[in-house]
DNA sequence: GTCATTTGACCGAC
DNA sequence: GTCGGTCAAATGAC
């Protein structure tokens, strides 16, 4: 994470409109990388704790995504502060797109419109898509379904295509590419890394439960503060006090001063986790990434191989 | 038989 | 005209 940026950059998010571009781009930059870094860690965290326990499993998972859920939130928030920059007092989330997008896919009702056919091709602005970097592509807590692939100019890889695979049950229009970029390297055990790219908001419900992380988080934070009674307790407690702040910036999106400072102070909880559970001395955000970037594919039997030929960890369905 | 993936074709954006 | 995103029939795995 580039502390730097961050700081530097913290104060003048609400300045004249080139100011506020600039901050606005570079926390765009430092949040995508907050992504990248929490995909990575939640497939190195949630194997672990699912050997240890598959409910508190369950609960990181569900604060794994409730974090990648709200920095996407933030970073279309961000979004709309560059495209219109009077917006950046302005809290309420709207929906923006390509213009010539929405006049094509309304103008899709008219007679000429063919069948089937009038939203076949829906290209997408750059400025409404999430872009990660990570070994682990197919591994970030959702269920996707591929439909298509393609090579694309002076690349090595072939681009693959992936709609949410809860998209005809519950009209979910959440898709991403992945593409790998970088080869595996066996001399340095460095994985292969792919570019994925995010398209949308999930407003799918896998699990048909309420999705509100934040009231899950604090509901399990009450059950283990009370039944945490042996030697676990203190460490049980202490996760629940990372539970309990995680939520507190999972029920805020809007981007301000105030939201990026909680933002970052959690997510120097993820260090506290991330050493926890791996052995390893993470007091940084370059060491949480070397941490997460690690690959155990190779030394774990509960790593299955999906029909990418890529490692998954099995610790139950998402 | 069912479901997911593959693959060629289609189509819009550039 | 080229490129890239999407569709849908074909194919394969179970």
């Amino acid at each position: 994470m580039r502390h730097s940026k961050s700081s530097s950059s913290s104060s003048t998010l609400i300045c004249d409109n080139d100011d506020r571009s600039s901050s606005a781009a570079v926390l765009r930059e430092i949040m995508a990388r907050e992504q990248s870094l929490v995909t990575q860690l939640r497939a190195l965290v949630l194997p672990a704790l699912q050997l240890a326990g598959g409910e508190r499993a369950e609960v990181v998972a569900q604060m794994f995504n409730c974090i990648l859920d709200c920095s996407a939130k933030a970073m279309a928030e961000l979004k709309l502060i560059r495209l219109d920059p009077s917006r950046a007092d302005d809290a309420l989330p709207v929906v923006v797109d390509d213009k010539r997008r929405v006049r094509k896919i309304f103008s899709g009702d008219g007679d000429n419109a063919k069948p089937n056919r009038q939203q076949r091709k829906r290209r997408r602005l750059a400025d409404d898509s999430v872009t990660l970097e990570t070994p682990v592509p197919h591994y970030d807590g959702h269920q996707w379904r591929k439909y298509g692939q393609k090579l694309i100019n002076n690349a090595a890889h072939p681009r693959s295509y992936y709609k949410c695979a809860y998209k005809q049950e519950q009209d979910c229009r959440a898709t991403k590419t992945v593409q790998q970029y970088q080869e595996e390297d066996g001399g340095t055990d460095a994985p292969a890394m792919y570019t994925v790219v995010y398209y949308g908001q999930h407003t799918c419900n896998p699990a048909g439960n309420d999705t509100d992380a934040a009231a899950v988080v604090k509901t399990e934070s009450t059950d283990g503060l009370s039944s945490g009674g042996d030697a676990d307790a203190d460490e049980l407690s202490r996760s629940d006090s990372q539970c309990s702040n995680i939520s507190v910036t999972c029920t805020s999106v809007v981007v301000d001063h105030h939201q990026r400072t909680a933002s970052i102070e959690s997510n120097s909880k993820l260090l506290d986790v991330a050493a926890d559970l791996t052995n390893a001395e993470v007091n940084t955000y370059d060491q949480l990434y070397d941490v997460a970037a690690f690959s155990p594919f190779d030394l774990d039997t509960d790593w299955a191989i999906d029909a990418h030929g890529h490692g998954l960890p099995k610790y139950g369905d998402w």
